[in-house]
DNA sequence: TCGATATGTCATCATCCCTCGACAGATCAG
DNA sequence: CTGATCTGTCGAGGGATGATGACATATCGA
């Protein structure tokens, strides 16, 4: 089994990161920033959380000096598309409803998971 | 609203039931059709994925004679691709050359983890 | 140089969860 | 009714994982 596949699929199961990337949706932050941002974990917790945030592809980091800055990355992106694309391909019209976007041609893309 | 937020991302986490719900993709199978696709685990186990899925409300059941079909709840897919529009918002233009959706007007707001 | 700041890593502990076998309930065939 | 089939649930065991404090590394300021 790939392990590179299911890395992103384990890295959003965590509420701390999940919430760790709505954080960085605004822009890039240090780690600090992030720690405070995230309630209910400690600071070393938000940075194993990063870890596996970088681990999974979800984040890159530029170093500054002391700081540490994350961004998020959206190369994992289309993994995630891919694979709601492929489970969903049969409800695209009630997806289109929900979540506000159209499918561009007819036929669809695969590959997601493997 | 949604009772649960983060029982999707907890769903989506284990590969095997990453691979019962793409099989539910090409359309509703009996739980022992299921367990023969997946491979790796037993009935058993196939059993109490199929109960997380329907916990979190990906999959659906339908009861027939001794037989219990499974397929695709699409109602929380909004979810997925609300947290995904969240995150990667800035990143639009790398998604949709990827996964083959264009975004239908500028605006789009969702609620994902709650 | 010395101290403060910013962050990562390690060891530990508690908890969660995946997996399985055994059993139970429901349904069909004869 | 009797046996076989289909599926869910329960309890146990073993491995994975999140949270934390102590420590290490690197940088900045005086």
């Amino acid at each position: 089994m790939a392990p590179q596949g299911g890395l992103v699929f384990d890295a959003l199961a965590d509420p701390s990161r999940r919430e760790i990337l709505l954080a960085l949706a605004d822009g890039e932050l240090a780690v600090g920033d992030i720690a405070e941002r995230v309630q209910g974990v400690g600071r070393t917790t938000v940075s194993s959380h990063l870890r596996v945030l970088r681990m999974a592809g979800l984040v890159t980091e530029r170093r500054e000096g002391r700081f540490r800055f994350y961004s998020i990355d959206p190369t994992p992106a289309s993994q995630l598309v891919g694979f709601v694309a492929q489970v969903y391909r049969d409800s695209l019209d009630e997806l289109r409803s929900d979540a506000g976007v159209a499918p561009r041609s007819a036929e669809g893309r695969s590959s997601a998971t493997g």
